[in-house]
DNA sequence: ACATACGTGTAGCGATCACTACAAGAATTG
DNA sequence: CAATTCTTGTAGTGATCGCTACACGTATGT
């Protein structure tokens, strides 16, 4: 049959992600501890490790379930977008009401969780850096089609543009962390969206 | 007389100070362990508690050291500039400059060594995120005297355009540390100046 | 010279870190 | 029913954390 032998896994592994990620959101990566960990996950460390290999593949884990649930408007604007110029705008005014929400932990964890880390987890915040010089490449990239498009002027720096919108979200996270409203995001938002024309 | 008993300090404090300030810069400040800051510092334990209390205490003091140092950049701009747009514009093309340093760690340590901290530390995050509040506030300030003298359109939200700026330099301290150039944080820093009218 | 005062290095404190050995429990398999 | 297989909770592992007791060395004060 198709069935197998033990007593099977007794928590939902959804469920235990989702307070990981809370956790993770909320303290980073190295300021999460093994035991807060547990603890709101509900499970004991055997369970975890048995389920999730380590502390790092876990936080791992946690950023494909953040980028599928909590941070989803990002890759949903990327695919429902048609233009460039569109999507920066959809993107800074999503990110400020995103960012802000007061039922979760202030501004996105692929930005905040890894900022600084001891020699040990470099290679962790390095992970994340890409993933963020990753989005920033796209986003260039759907410019770069807008430019190809006669969207834009000819002389527009795509790549530049494209940083310039990351660094405002990278920005608009951290002051929703330091207690900025939507309010305040969206008229940062609106500046950004305003110096490049969309 | 004046002089004291005892054999006195061996070390220097300024130098012991911006050996710490590398690190806390680099790793953060719950990244920085007490093992890696007394071997940059060139102290034992028990110099660095007597000389500057705790932790804790000796991370404030790196704070002030780097603002009077490396990140004085910020203060002497506001001591100098007569307007509150040519501040701002100040502001992100030297910070343009100053993040992008290849001779130390990237962006600003105000910025980014307490991001995310344990529970036991919160206390820390909270005091930096105030100093970047306070900040912004201070722009806000430099702006709305511009606007009392006529220099902005009488509509402008100057706690919005600083917030935008803050955020803007924010995201330009995280682009740092993921390695965008003197150029790339420069190209960033003109889309904002554009947008302001600065 | 002698007493006093202060900073220093050694060596180690209790607490917590990420992680795991192990055996008991609970399910399926024959 | 056993036999097997997998997960679980308990109870720890060694390593490192921030921090300090203590004796020694080196200076000043009289």
């Amino acid at each position: 049959m198709s069935g197998k032998a033990g007593q099977g896994r007794k928590f939902n592994v959804e469920d235990a992600l989702e307070a990981a990620t809370l956790v993770f959101w909320d303290h980073g990566y190295e300021g999460a501890s093994l035991s807060e960990l547990t603890h709101a996950m509900g499970i004991n460390p055997p369970s975890l490790y048995k389920a999730f290999g380590s502390k790092e593949d876990l936080f791992f884990s946690v950023v494909d379930h953040y980028n599928a649930t909590h941070g989803n408007f990002m890759s949903i604007a990327f695919a429902e977008e048609a233009t460039g110029l569109a999507l920066m705008r959809r993107l800074l005014l999503e990110a400020a009401e995103h960012y802000a929400s007061t039922s979760y932990p202030g501004g996105c964890l692929v930005i905040s969780a890894a900022v600084t880390v001891t020699s040990a987890n470099r290679h962790v915040g390095d992970r994340l850096a890409k993933m963020r010089n990753d989005n920033i490449a796209a986003m260039a990239e759907a410019l770069t089609r807008d430019l190809n498009a006669g969207l834009l002027p000819q002389n527009t720096d795509t790549k530049a543009m494209a940083a310039f919108v990351g660094a405002t979200l990278q920005g608009m996270s951290q002051q929703a962390r330091d207690g900025a409203t939507k309010a305040d995001l969206t008229r940062i938002a609106n500046y950004a969206i305003t110096a490049i024309g969309a």
